[in-house]
DNA sequence: TTAGCTATCTATAAATC
DNA sequence: TGATTTATAGATAGCTA
């Protein structure tokens, strides 16, 4: 449709490709709308376009999740099962995450150290001494700009 | 489109409904997988007839799940159930935990202290010293276990 | 680039089988 | 009903500004 037939294959022209793009798109997106109107259908159509933006369409009076909802019960397919499964695999990595961190704060506060080897021992000694010496700068430092103001509001 | 112009509402005549159904449904699909391929999209597509009856696209090398997945990171709009809803509210609550800890740790490290009240300076010297000083105990308890140990081997 | 403009191609409404 | 056939409305490819 349009002044030359063309076959059905990736545009390799850019700029020709987001111009068909954008005017296919518009009209999916109202066949869309028009069927769901006229034929009393509900219908979601979701569209990235090669460069990742996003166009929707949902027939009025549901919605996508809704329509998502009813395709899952009526095609057996499950669409979350993938998302489930990584979201659950992000808990769990944060989970460890938290664990680890959990363990090295109470060991820092010097507390559940009886599993652990001397040489883990020494070496959180060296990070809270560490952590004394920045801290006694700063609060020195801190002490000084304090000292400094008052020198200078006389 | 045909031998007469139709306003875009409801079609009132069943069967003509469902005939306009199926040929335009069709037409949808087929626009979908030229999209598709015309424009590297990506298209997901879910049609619902009046009767309840399913029919869907989806653009090849993907599926309707990660298109939806995408879908979501890219609307901001959340389409799934409760389940979901949980899962990703328990990432978010850990995450936070997770900040929160990273964030003590720092200070307890001796970073990151330029914001800090002198007023929570203090707490952090004091757990410090506080965790020192338990560190320091279970040394000595454990350099006195061994030599125990040792004289009890003699 | 983005927005119109047609000539042409496609989809499809109505008719027919 | 369902398939096939037109005549026409609608979509759009290639231009042009």
């Amino acid at each position: 449709m349009g002044r030359g037939k063309i076959e059905i294959k990736r545009i390799e022209n850019s700029t020709n490709r987001q111009v068909t793009f954008s005017k296919r798109r518009n009209g999916i997106l109202k066949k869309a709308r028009e069927i769901s109107v006229l034929c009393d259908a509900e219908v979601g159509v979701v569209i990235f376009s090669s460069a990742g933006k996003l166009y929707d369409f949902c027939s009025p009076k549901t919605s996508l999740s809704k329509i998502l909802e009813k395709y899952q019960t009526n095609s057996g397919k499950i669409l979350w099962d993938e998302k489930h499964k990584s979201l659950s695999a992000e808990i769990d990595r944060i989970k460890k995450e938290n664990d680890t961190m959990q363990i090295e704060l109470r060991h820092l506060k010097g507390e559940d150290l009886n599993s652990l080897q001397p040489k883990e021992l020494i070496m959180i000694e060296e990070a809270l001494d560490n952590g004394l010496t920045n801290l006694n700068e700063k609060l020195v430092i801190n002490l000084l700009n304090q000292l400094i103001s008052m020198w200078l509001m006389l």
